[in-house]
DNA sequence: TGACAAGACAGACAAATGTCTGTTTAATGG
DNA sequence: CCATTAAACAGACATTTGTCTGTCTTGTCA
């Protein structure tokens, strides 16, 4: 393989390095080797050594697929955990829809070791706060939540996502679109949160 | 060590992979035989070999650390691309900018061998689309677009999100917010639209 | 009690993988 | 042109790691 001047390759490898990383499977020196067609176990370790040299990565020498993204640096904090996508959740089937789910979406490794799932957001009460119908919300799995917190609640065998409100002895799910009315709860409601929305995407393409 | 029973070890076992694979470091054999102080290398493999059995582990044989979860389980990683985080760009500094990313961002595969980035939304002028600042979209990087379409283009050396409008030979840039006006351009005029965006995504957390 | 099975042990072998030494090739600058 | 340097190459060696064969121990059950 002819020479490949301006560290581009070396930018490459450092890319394939951290893509095998979020994969969860670490390469080997070989397989780095293999991916780039060198021809010489060495290119692929000379490349590596630098990156490592120059603070990109960081290793454990010796041990086998021993490179590792250095403490601190975006994408360290572990690999990329799949959130399952579900279609529709409806009483009590929470935990029968994450078994069952509609697909898998990656989620950074930043949100600590609570349980996530997603789902996909029907009408327009959200659009204020630019929650549009269609949008994926990420929640966060959790049975309580705070004044404020944009929520997933399950009322009445349907599952909808609101502004969580704490009225002295009762609880308001506040719609952020004036067309709508905030869904008024006595202390025995019933009513169930599912979870805490943390990440909002809508896909365009 | 003398035996334990109810299949208690296997789990704990199971227990310690995931542990590993979710920190990114796959175990060797030998390490699962050091964490739970077997003096044999047989009785960790034993072990694990059996959990691929029940189908709670998958391996491919041969490699070192070779052991993974099942595809489709959470916490299972799938097809991720790693998709970088721009901070300010720049006047033709896309390139540079790519080179130094401020983060990267998990992607499902679906979005085809097109080059993205991504980038913070700065600014008020897409929140008629729930775009809002602070958000972060993901861009398709590309040098033309269609007439509707949501675009990154560099005006004034400054990166800006807006819709694309191709109107008798010009080009304008609309804003989504009655309160700005749109941006338009002459045939001549200095925008370069730097690519398309794929999906907005906005953490709350 | 004795057959049987599961778990653990011991030691070895083989393949995967990291590491090293030295050489070659191509780009760059005096 | 020659020296210099980075990148790539070639081949070997050493360690890590996976895999195998056979034995021992302990609990279960007919």
């Amino acid at each position: 393989m002819a020479r490949n001047p301006q560290g581009h390759t070396r930018r490459d490898v450092l890319a394939f390095v951290r893509e095998r990383l979020a994969a969860g499977a670490p390469p080997t020196v070989r397989e780095v080797q293999e991916h780039f067609g060198f021809r010489a176990v060495q290119s692929a370790r000379q490349h590596l050594e630098a990156l490592v040299a120059e603070g990109a990565l960081v290793k454990a020498p010796g041990r086998a697929r021993g490179y590792r993204l250095p403490p601190g640096s975006p994408g360290a904090a572990g690999p990329v955990r799949l959130v399952p996508r579900l279609g529709r959740v409806q009483a009590g089937a929470l935990s029968e829809a994450i078994e069952d789910p509609d697909g898998w979406v990656p989620m950074d490794g930043l949100t600590g070791e609570h349980e996530l799932f997603a789902l996909t957001v029907r009408g327009e009460s959200m659009s204020g706060v630019g929650i549009l119908p269609g949008d994926l919300v990420i929640v966060r799995r959790q049975d309580t939540a705070r004044d404020g917190e944009i929520v997933v609640a399950l009322v009445r065998d349907d599952a909808t996502v609101k502004r969580l409100r704490l009225r002295a002895g009762r609880i308001e799910l506040h719609p952020e679109n004036p067309a709508f009315a905030p869904i008024v709860l006595g202390p025995a409601a019933e009513v169930r949160i599912l979870g805490r929305v943390v990440e909002i995407r809508r896909r365009l393409a």
